[in-house]
DNA sequence: ACGGTATTATTGTCATACAATCTGTCGAAA
DNA sequence: TTTCGACAGATTGTATGACAATAATACCGT
């Protein structure tokens, strides 16, 4: 965890640009969201302690921070386990996402200067443009990056911090939605009604689309979950 | 932190009903939510350790699921301080609690059993008995019964788990818009609504009842915010 | 093959330590 | 007298090591 600090304009001492913990907490973060544990997985502390090179006091901070936001669960005697929502409770996720997005819409069409709109739709045009060639992390990336501008200018900034735990814990099955076969364009195109609907500031319709969007993305991430139980 | 285990017939060890770490955290919490600890009041961990009488790492565990949940925020090498939100945060809050109960009550009217409806009418009662002598800690009791039942019956069970941290970050205002004369009246005529428009399975309409009431719950808060910014 | 027991691995918790950083104080210079 | 800076104390951020309690596993005798 050595951080080199060479430039010479700026302070020298720069010794952590963030605490170690928060890049404990994201590096794990980001490894369960990648899909580099398996559902369900045990977490063994010392094991994560080497492969981080961090104490076991701050990896289990970090590990307690995950699981107060729902990604690990921890069982009484033996420890943390990636959690693994059942089928009953990721159909309650999608439900709560999509109202929680769907109230985004609404007030980011009430609400949304048009810079923000404009920002808006940039980043749909970026989303738009990868229809043709479905690359996983393009598309991640686009997708985030409408979100990010969604959720950061509807004028509820408490949104994201409610709606990000519930995103983390459906995450493992949101990847694999978008890649299916035709479901990318379909997709992008029932976003750019939300688009339209945000432009024309009509509120009503802003949130309808946006909940029939994320309804649509549940009902694909259902079908493959009850197809592949275990996965 | 000794247990007493003196039951004969049960087994002998009863070492801890739950994990240590979680009644510190839950001690913790309820010192906050009671206001026991002034808004922005910094958390000194060795005086915490010494009053709770646990290690360090234990309480820092403690603390950090709290801030995960956002009762309380980490400035960077100060330590943890009482979260203190903006109006504007606050306002925010009560917007996205608005919307959430509001889906709660839409899903208890359209999926809840007729013992749900049962329960939660035994629990508005007992609520409009609290009218005429409006003790606090009665109040908030009934109260906190009633969203129970109407919580864990709606058929979302994640609705819960978004929904406290929420109303724990507003909790330091809810106590006193409840106790404000006149207002409990209408607050439990308000709820009544909630109540009637389930009891018709009025999907709509229920919905709209719960976002009212907290909204009218909004102002009143925020009124007095403004009132005594520094309470 | 099966049931029971010993061993091991792992968690839950503690005590302690120490460098880095913040805070406040006190003195020195303008 | 006011302001600036250095110093000391307090507190956090992080590490090490330890130990009892519990769960998982392996072993062994029947």
């Amino acid at each position: 965890m050595t951080i080199s600090s060479s430039a010479k304009g700026q302070r020298l001492r720069v010794p952590r640009p963030t605490s170690l913990r928060d890049h404990v907490q994201e590096t794990l973060r980001s490894s369960i969201l990648n899909g580099e544990f398996q559902l369900g997985e045990h977490l063994v502390e010392r094991e994560l302690c080497e492969a981080m090179g961090v104490s076991r006091p701050l990896l289990r901070e970090a590990l307690v921070h995950l699981e107060a936001r729902g990604l690990i669960d921890r069982i009484p005697a033996r420890g943390f386990v990636v959690a693994q929502p059942s089928i009953d409770r990721v159909a309650a996720l999608y439900e709560l996402r999509s109202a929680l997005e769907g109230l985004a819409a609404q007030f980011f069409a009430e609400r949304g200067t048009e810079a923000d709109i404009a920002s808006l739709k940039a980043r749909f045009g970026e989303l738009y443009a990868l229809i043709d060639k479905p690359e996983l992390s393009s598309v991640r990336a686009a997708t985030s990056a409408f979100y990010a501008i969604l959720m950061d200018r509807c004028g509820n900034p408490e949104i994201r911090t409610v709606l990000e735990p519930v995103l983390d814990r459906i995450a493992f099955l949101r990847t694999q939605s978008m890649t299916r076969p035709g479901r990318l364009g379909q997709s992008v195109a029932e976003i750019g009604k939300i688009v339209e609907a945000i432009k024309a500031r009509d509120v009503d319709a802003a949130r309808i689309a946006s909940e029939t969007h994320i309804a649509a993305a549940a009902e694909s991430a259902l079908i493959r979950l009850r197809d592949f139980p275990q996965d």
